[in-house]
DNA sequence: ACAAAATTACACTGACCAGTTTACTTTTAC
DNA sequence: GTAAAAGTAAACTGGTCAGTGTAATTTTGT
C-alpha cells in the first residue's frame, strides 16, 4: 500500500522556468498563474500540483535563482596575483547581472517585490550577503600575507562592497546602461582608492 | 462667456495627501483608487476629475514629494568649515530617509515602482542626480581653494555618493536597521578614506 | 442672490485573476 | 498489461478594481 512515487521534475522544472520568465518580463503583480500555465505547457491545475500558491510559487523561482548565482562567488586568495586583479575578479562577479538580461530581469523583480516586503528580504538577503563573507576572508589572508592593514576584516567587506554596488550594481537595476569604458575606468579608480588607503607598504 | 476658475487646490492636496498615504503603506498594486478617495473625503469622481487615471496621480505624488526632498540639498561650499564636516553633510541629506518613516515609505514604493519601470525611473532621476551637481559644485571649489586635488569632478561625486547610497541608502530602503553608531562610525571612517586619496598636501 | 463650477453618491461596465471542481486522458513503475 | 499517479481541459466561484455615466447636491465668485 506504499505510494508509488513518479518523477515528476520534469513539468516542474517546465513550470519554474516559466515562472521565472513570466515574472521577469511582467513583474509578479502582473503576472497570473494562467500565463505561467500556458508557457510551461501544461495546465492550471498542474501548476497548482506542484506549488500551492502563487506566492510559493515565486519564492521557488527566486531560491533556485539565488541558488544557481551565489555559485560563482567564492574567490579564493591567491599569493601570486597581484591584489587589484582579485579584487576586480570580485567586483565582475557582482556586476555580471549587467551582462546578463535573464539575470537582470529577474533581479529586478526580486529587488521590487523585496522593498515592499522587508520579510522576504531578509531571508533571500542572508543568501547574498555569503558573498561578504567570502569577501571578508579574502581580506583575512591578504592581511596574513602583509599585504593589506586594517582592524576589522567584516567592516572592511561591507565598505568594499557598498561601493560596488552604488557604482555597478544599483544603476544598472535602476536601468541605467554603463559603457564598458566607464565600467573599466571605474573599476580601476575605484581599486587603486581603495588600495591607497589599506595597503601595506 | 470666459470659464470662471475656482479655487479647487483644497481637494486636491487632500487628494494628493491621501495617495501619498496609501501608496506608502500598501504599495502602488495593492492601493485602489476607492481607497484613495475615501482617505481624501472625497468621491471617487472627484479624484478622477483632478488625476486622468491612477498611474498619473501616483506620478502627481512622486513629482510633489522629490521636489520637497531636493530642496535641501545644496550645501555651498564653506572655506571656513573642515572638509570632514561639509562632507558630512552631503551624506546626511542623503541618509534623511532612514530618520523619517513618512519619506522612507514613499522613497520604498517609488523605488519598487522605478525598478520595473525604467523608463518613469529615468524622469525622476533627473531630479536625484542634480544632487550630484551640487556636491560636484562643492568639490570644484574645493579644488580651487587648493583643500583637494583631483581631475573629473562629475566622476569624483559620482564615486562618492555611489559609496553613500550603497552604505546607508539601499540597505535602509531593503530593511536594514542602521544603529546610530554604526552609521557614525561609517561616515567617519568612509570620509577618511576619501580624503586620504583626494586631499592635496 | 444666483448661476456656473465643483463635488457627491452610486450604480455600472468590462476586465482580470487566484484558486477550485469535476470528469477526463495520458503516462509510467512494477 | 495494468493500476495508480500525474496531468489535462474547461467551466466556475468569488472577489477586486480602473474607470465611466448620470442625476442630484453643494459650494463659491461675483
Amino acid at each position: 500500500m506504499t505510494k508509488i512515487k513518479r518523477d515528476t521534475s520534469k513539468k516542474r522544472t517546465a513550470i519554474l522556468d516559466a515562472a521565472q520568465k513570466a515574472f521577469m518580463e511582467f513583474g509578479y503583480e502582473n503576472t497570473s498563474m494562467d500565463q505561467i500555465s500556458e508557457l510551461a505547457d501544461s495546465s492550471k491545475r498542474t501548476v497548482y500540483n506542484h506549488f500551492p500558491s502563487k506566492d510559493e510559487l515565486f519564492e521557488a523561482v527566486l531560491e533556485r535563482f539565488f541558488q544557481e548565482a551565489s555559485e560563482l562567488k567564492n574567490i579564493p586568495y591567491d599569493k601570486k596575483q597581484s591584489l587589484e586583479l582579485q579584487l576586480e575578479k570580485f567586483i565582475d562577479a557582482k556586476i555580471i547581472v549587467s551582462k546578463n538580461q535573464e539575470w537582470l530581469g529577474l533581479m529586478r523583480v526580486a529587488m521590487s517585490v523585496f522593498i515592499l516586503n522587508p520579510q522576504v528580504a531578509e531571508e533571500m538577503m542572508d543568501r547574498i550577503h555569503k558573498m561578504d563573507d567570502h569577501l571578508a576572508k579574502w581580506f583575512e589572508a591578504a592581511k596574513k600575507d602583509k599585504k593589506l592593514k586594517f582592524s576589522k576584516s567584516d567592516e572592511l567587506s561591507e565598505l568594499f562592497y557598498a561601493g560596488v554596488s552604488g557604482l555597478f550594481f544599483w544603476p544598472v537595476i535602476l536601468g541605467a546602461k554603463i559603457p564598458d569604458k566607464k565600467v573599466k575606468s571605474l573599476k580601476k579608480t575605484y581599486i587603486d582608492n581603495f588600495l591607497k588607503v589599506y595597503r601595506s607598504h
